[in-house]
RNA sequence: GGCGAUAUAGCCAAGUGGUAAGGCCGAGGUCUGCAAAACCUCUAUCCCCAGUUCGAUUCUGGGUGUCGCCUCCA
């Protein structure tokens, strides 16, 4: 049974969904006016995640997240280049693609943006105006009125009087209440516009996700997520006037997941502050499984400190998940070569029990991997499985390669099919948390990983006769050669194996 | 001022009312021409005080530190 923190509840609870079989997810995505850094992938790479788990368990999952196109940043951004708004939008929507896909975040069902559901904002709009849950100024500004809600505050957690209202920005005079949060902004000079009941103008920063969450997932759906900085008051505010327009307390979204904040020298990241890193720029140092892996490595709600030294360690955790995976291909790969005489008599009963034990191991280990996972997406623990089962399948291949040709030849069919079983095991795993999807595909679907494996055959076989002719120096040049141009050889007691630095 | 988190080994990080996963780094060892990888061994009484309990790191209260939100922000 899977069990989720509910920010709106502060405990965790037990998933039921609201149809069964089905999971409906919206995401809060990104204001696309600059690169999206390195803590803006946080939420999409946990996302991604939770979709491929319930995906994996059999759920029909339906995410939604939205580009928020039409906004005070762009605008700013488009003055300031004097291009047009949309020329912004559009250039750092391709970016965040281009940095999600680096970091494997399947896409989307659906992006909706403001700028194509101003229909259904400006008719939101006018139900909470209607409802008398809004009110207009002369000049065209529609605002929400907190005071016309009692339960204004529940997901925060905080009071209206609690509030210091005031204490950092200038409170507008003409609003009702402090608190009180603009539907939709009268046209100012410079700025785009489009046609409403009050005038032109656009909407304000918390409607669109009401509207767009509304239009495609329904009145009540699953999940909600998004950073804790949007907990209060952006999510805040979209329950109020999504429960408002509705009609109902317990409409809108069930579950609101908040992901915890990265930190610089533990102070938050922001664009604002201007103490971050962007994806793009990680990106040219460290592959984007990397920089995946060290955001999961750390369970979701939880701060993060974002640092060279940390991400270069999560790059070395990496690199031993991505051998045992080499290992166990390896492995495959020699038995299907032909190489072994399968179903032979050989195979003795020690290989035969070892094999046993871990597949055993594997199933058991798979098994606590869902486990973890049920607990609120704890990743942390689910990725520690995984290393366990990295490590027996390292000990399983010493002890096959080490057995010399011998060993390959003698497994037999059923451990032969334990093998390919602990390898699914092993992939399953990586295929939840989104690694091995690029590397896996060199291996086995890029054709020119045949050739390069041919020649890297020829040349490996050219460095064998100078080794054993103890021409160390030829040896070792031909190794420091290869390693400049990115393959790295191991000389092992069982031969030379290679991989891509 | 209000609200909310968090405090676990050198570092990062899970977790449980019955003395604590995993990763990184470090030390020693196996293997080895060297290097690398892999494997084995070693490294924590869980911020402080009080309480509940047979027993608390895990629950309660208090304290201290750190962080976040109350303004745009993932």
């Amino acid at each position: 049974m899977l069990k989720v923190y509910n920010t709106l509840t502060r405990s965790k609870q037990d998933f039921k969904p609201i149809e069964e079989g089905k999971v409906s997810i919206y995401c809060c995505g990104v204001t696309p006016y600059n690169e999206p850094h390195i803590g803006n992938a946080r939420p999409f790479v946990t996302w991604d995640v939770i979709r491929r788990y319930f995906t994996k368990k059999g759920y029909k999952v339906k995410y939604i997240q939205n580009f928020t196109d039409v906004d005070d940043k762009i605008i700013t951004a488009a003055n300031r280049e004097e291009v047009t708004w949309r020329e912004i939008s559009d250039r750092y929507i391709e970016a965040y693609f281009h940095s999600m896909d680096a970091l494997n975040i399947r896409h989307a069902d659906i992006y909706p943006r403001v700028s194509e559901t101003m229909d259904d904002i400006i008719s939101m709009i006018q139900t909470l105006v209607e409802k008398g849950f809004a009110y207009v100024l002369g000049n065209g500004d529609v605002f929400y009125d907190v005071t016309k809600d009692e339960q204004y505050g529940k997901l925060s957690g905080r009071k209206l009087d609690d509030n210091e209202a005031g204490a950092r920005i200038e409170v507008d005079d003409r609003k009702h209440h402090p608190m009180d949060f603009a539907l939709w902004k009268a046209a100012k000079p410079n700025e785009p516009f489009w046609p409403s009941p009050w005038g032109k103008g656009r909407p304000g920063w918390h409607i669109e996700c009401s509207a767009m969450s509304l239009k495609y997932l329904g009145k009540k759906f699953d999940f909600h997520g998004g950073g804790s900085d949007l907990i209060f008051p952006h999510h805040e505010n979209e329950i109020a006037q999504s429960q408002a327009a509705i009609g109902d307390d317990h409409s809108f979204a069930q579950y609101w997941l908040h992901n915890g904040f990265i930190t610089i020298d533990h102070e938050k990241m922001s664009k604002s502050a201007g103490n971050f890193f962007t994806v793009k720029d990680i990106l040219d140092k460290y592959p984007g499984e990397v920089v995946r892996f060290f955001l999961i490595q750390t369970h979701y709600r939880s701060p993060l400190d974002f640092s060279e030294e940390r991400i270069k360690e999560a790059q070395t955790a990496y690199n031993r998940l991505a051998t045992s995976k080499d290992y166990i291909f390896d492995l495959i790969r020699k038995m299907d070569s032909g190489n072994m005489d399968m179903g032979g008599q050989g195979s003795s009963a020690i290989t035969v029990s070892k094999a046993g034990g871990l597949v055993e191991m594997a199933e058991r280990l798979l098994s606590l991997f869902y486990d973890a996972l049920d607990d609120d997406f704890n990743t942390a623990l689910a990725i520690s499985h995984m290393f366990e089962l990295s490590k027996e399948i390292n000990i399983y291949y010493n002890e096959i390669m080490n057995s010399g040709v011998a060993g390959i030849n003698q497994i037999s069919e059923s451990d032969a099919k334990i093998i390919y079983r602990v390898r699914d095991i092993y992939m399953e795993m990586a295929d939840i948390i989104g690694i091995f999807e690029k590397a896996v595909k060199a291996v086995d679907e890029n054709a020119e990983f045949k050739l390069i494996d041919d020649l890297m055959e020829i040349i490996i076989a050219n460095r064998q006769a100078a080794r054993e002719a103890k021409n160390w120096a030829a040896a070792d040049e031909i190794r420091d050669k290869l390693k400049a141009v990115g393959i790295i050889l191991e000389d092992t007691a069982q031969g030379v194996r290679w991989k891509r630095a």
